[in-house]
Formats: structure tokens, sequence, C-alpha cells
DNA sequence: GGAACTCGCCAC
DNA sequence: AAACGTGGCGAGTTCC
């Protein structure tokens, strides 16, 4: 609920509302023939991976030994096989305390017949969630996703029908195979402008602490960088060295943010060695793990005395207690200041205007302003740009957002003009506007070439 | 036959 | 002491 009497937050919502309902109405392209296309292969696929798994000795036991017909899309009925009738050690427990059934935890059983299971769970998943997805809510070629402002608890957006707002990424298949179906208009292309690191940069705002605002402020530092060196123990770091950019993202998204949100500094650990290092759980050999320059990240952190994964997690251990109690020593007191006011108050009261009340964790309470600053400067943008291309005409249309960045679908011709108007919206309107943003903010663009699908987008250096 | 639940997985 | 914040959605399952 807004503040009571706060026509800043509602006439946000408002407009936002109004001007969300227009990049709903304008849609998405999808190429159906493609997606029709795409769907029949990914059938066959999975016949054949269902076939192969159907056929192995894994298979013939499991479904010897049960009562019903198998239904291998069931990660029950493979849990009470695995778990129950032979009676291997659960590793990962899901939520309930049940044996998991997931990726991770099937990939540890070292049962290789397993990874059939995995192969055709990663297909259905891009099939049915995404391409017949789209399939089903296309209206005449387009797709309209819902950009609701009314469902999340931090006044951050969701989208539904499809969902527009967990199109894969990171995953290079699944990226390429869903986002080849989405294209701009015939004759236009697509433009997608992103705020860099605004969560971070409004909880710069909100809890003032120096040194997170030096990083932000000064260009010549790089919190990520500093952050990898400390990690993983380098003498330099230099991204022409084979490895040494993964392991900057390892110590942002397995590190640096994880600890943000509040995580700890084991599953920190374990996103770091296991998921960015490939390193295993164990002592380490020589030869282990991503290539750095021309050694392995085993041999240089054993160099460096990290001779396990223990002692790994021992050393982040202490870098969590230097990151709170030295790094960000402001940032932490901050918490635990704004924690005591909600409990005190039984609400947050947000620089947007906002209001969050209700029983929330110190997690949540701190986490909640970031979330909910970062959205906002989005929407007053997304509302901005929406005005001035009414305004002024375009053709251009805003099409979609994602939390922190918005897609148009854009004439060529218009192209220049949209960019210098949505960086001024973004980068210079927006903190005049909003006097409690005292850090400067920042976006990043990507472009498509004409009639070319989202899959293909790339940097574009606008300045 | 549908509501409500768990689980797993996609995004920021 | 416990251990990552916010969502949507498909499949399987259970309950009414």
């Amino acid at each position: 609920m807004a503040k009571a009497g706060n026509m800043e937050a509602y006439q946000l919502l408002h407009k936002g509302m109004l001007a969300l309902a227009r990049a709903e109405r304008q849609g998405i392209r999808i190429d159906m023939d493609y997606v029709n296309r795409k769907k029949q292969q990914m059938t066959n696929k999975i016949e054949h991976l269902e076939e192969d798994f159907r056929d192995t000795k894994f298979f013939k036991d499991w479904q010897k030994r049960s009562k019903a017909k198998i239904n291998i899309n069931s990660g029950q009925q493979l849990g009470d096989y695995l778990y129950k009738v032979l009676k291997i050690k659960v590793g990962k427990e899901t939520k309930s305390g049940m044996g998991s059934t997931d990726e991770e935890a099937l990939k540890q059983l070292n049962i290789p017949e397993l990874d059939y299971l995995v192969k055709i769970s990663k297909l259905k998943k891009i099939r049915d969630t995404y391409l017949d997805g789209y399939t089903r809510e296309q209206v005449e070629g387009y797709i309209h996703p819902f950009f609701n402002l009314n469902t999340v608890v931090t006044y951050r957006s969701s989208s539904n029908s499809p969902n527009f707002q967990n199109v894969p990424k990171r995953d290079e298949f699944a990226m390429q195979t869903v986002r080849s179906a989405m294209f701009p208009r015939p004759g236009h292309l697509l433009l997608e402008v992103d705020y860099s690191g605004v969560e971070v940069r409004i909880n710069a705002c909100i809890n003032k602490d120096k040194n997170l605002i030096k990083y932000i402020k000064d260009p010549t530092t790089d919190m990520h960088r500093d952050i990898a060196i400390q990690i993983f123990k380098l003498d330099e770091y230099d991204e022409k060295i084979e490895g040494h950019k993964t392991l900057r993202q390892a110590a942002k998204n397995g590190f640096v943010f994880p600890q943000f949100y509040g995580d700890w500094y084991k599953s920190c650990a374990e996103n770091v060695a296991c998921n960015w290092g490939e390193l295993p759980k164990t002592k380490w050999k020589a030869g282990m793990g991503i290539a750095i320059g021309n050694t392995y990240l085993s041999n240089h952190l054993i160099s460096k005395g990290i001779l396990s994964y223990d002692k790994f997690t021992e050393h982040l251990k202490e870098m969590e207690a230097d990151l709170w109690k030295n790094r960000f020593p402001e940032y932490a007191k901050w918490k635990d200041v704004w924690f005591a006011k909600y409990q005190k108050k039984g609400y947050i009261d947000l620089p947007t205007g906002f209001r969050c009340q209700g029983v929330m964790n110190k997690k949540q309470v701190c986490n909640y302003p970031g979330q909910n600053g970062g959205f906002a400067c989005l929407l007053w943008s997304f509302i901005e740009a929406d005005r001035i291309m009414q305004e002024e005409n375009w053709d251009t249309r805003l099409i979609g957002q994602i939390h922190d960045s918005i897609l148009l679908d854009v004439l060529p011709s218009e192209l220049d003009h949209v960019v210098e108007v949505l960086y001024r919206i973004t980068c210079t309107d927006l903190p005049k506007a909003w006097k409690w943003i005292n850090v400067p903010l920042d976006v990043d663009m990507e472009i498509c070439k004409v009639d070319e699908p989202w899959s293909k987008k790339k940097k574009y250096a606008f300045r």
C-alpha cells in the first residue's frame, strides 16, 4: 500500500499502468513458422531420447520393480525409485525434506542413464514453457505479455501470459532457441536499454556507504574485479588473461550479489568454486578447474595455500567478515539501524514514496528498498519514453520491460534520436527529478540489425 | 473435474 | 539460529 496521501507514488503506478498497457497492446512479433518447425524438431529429439532411455537397464529395472506404469517426467516416481527402492543415500534434499531429483542432485549420483532425463527435461522446458506458450498466446503472430504492477510486495512488476521477464539468456542453446522466435515488426530493429547495476546504485543512495559510493562514482575502480582478486588471490587482474573475466563474473554473481541479498559464505563457496570454477568439493590436485592463463585454477589456488574446497570455504568465511566489517561497514551498519526502525514501526517507508508493511524478516526489510527503487527508476523512465513517443509521433514503439531494462521496436531512421532520448531520460532527467538519487546512473544498450531476431543482439556503442 | 499443493527452473 | 531477495509457470500429485 502506498503511503497515505503520497501522490507521487500513486502517480507512478497510475501512469506506469497506462504506459505498460500501450506496450501490451503493441506486442512482440513472433515467427510462428519458426516456432512450429522448432517445436516439431524438439519433439522428434525428445522422442529419440525417450526411446534410448527406455532401452537402458536402469529404466527396465525401474519399470520391473514398479507396480504402475512409469511416467519418466515424474520427479516423485524417480525419487521413490532412487531413494526408497534402490535405497541410495539422499544427498540434496528439497525444502520439505524429500530426496531431491533436480539436475544437481542427479549429477551427484553418478548414474549415466540419468543424463537422458536431464536432457529431456531441458528440452521440454524450452518447448512447453516458451515456444508452446507463444503458440497459445499469440494473436496474428504477435504475443501481448501482461505487465502487472499489483502483484509484487516491493512494487516491482511481474509479467504473465506469456511471462516476458524470464526468457532464457544464460544457457546458450535455450537462449538461441527461444529468442530466435522474437522479431521486430518488418523493416524494424530491436533495441534494449539496460540500467547497469541500478539496484546497487539505489542501495548506495539509501545506505550512503562511502566505499560503495566511491566504486560507483570512480570509473577507474571496479568492485567485482577487486573482490575477484581477493577471492582468488590473484597477483594481477588482466581481462586479456584467459579465465580472468570468468573469475570476475564468479565473484560478481557467486559472491557479491548473493552477499548483498543476505546469503552466507558456505553457499557462496559452492557458487564460486563448483559453478564457476568447476572445482570439486575435495582436496584439489593439479590440473583441476577452469584454465587460468597457462595453468589451472586448482594449481593457482594450491600455490596460494588453498589446497582444498574446505580451505576455500574457510577463506570465503574470512572474506564475508571482511566484506561487512572493512569493505562496506556503513552498509552493514545501515542494515542494523534500518531493521531496528522497522521493528519499532512495523513498516518501512522508501524514498520513492512507497510503504511496505507486514511481517518481514531482516533480509526482506533490507532488500526491499533496492528492489523497489531500481524498478521505480525503470518505470519512471518507461513512462517518460512513452510520453515522448506519443508527443513526437514516433513510429518506434516500447514493447516490453524486464525490471531494469526496456525493449523497443525501432524504425531504423529514428534510431539515433530514440537512443539520444532514452539516454537523456534514464541518466539525466531521472536524477534531476528525484533528488534522493545522489550517485550517477548509467545504461548499456544492445541492438539487433533490421529484421533480425532477439537472439542476435549485440552490444551497441552509442556513446 | 478443478483447486491447491510441491518441485524444478527460467529471469532480474 | 539459520543460512538468497522478487516473480511465473509446467508437470505431477492430492484432495474435495
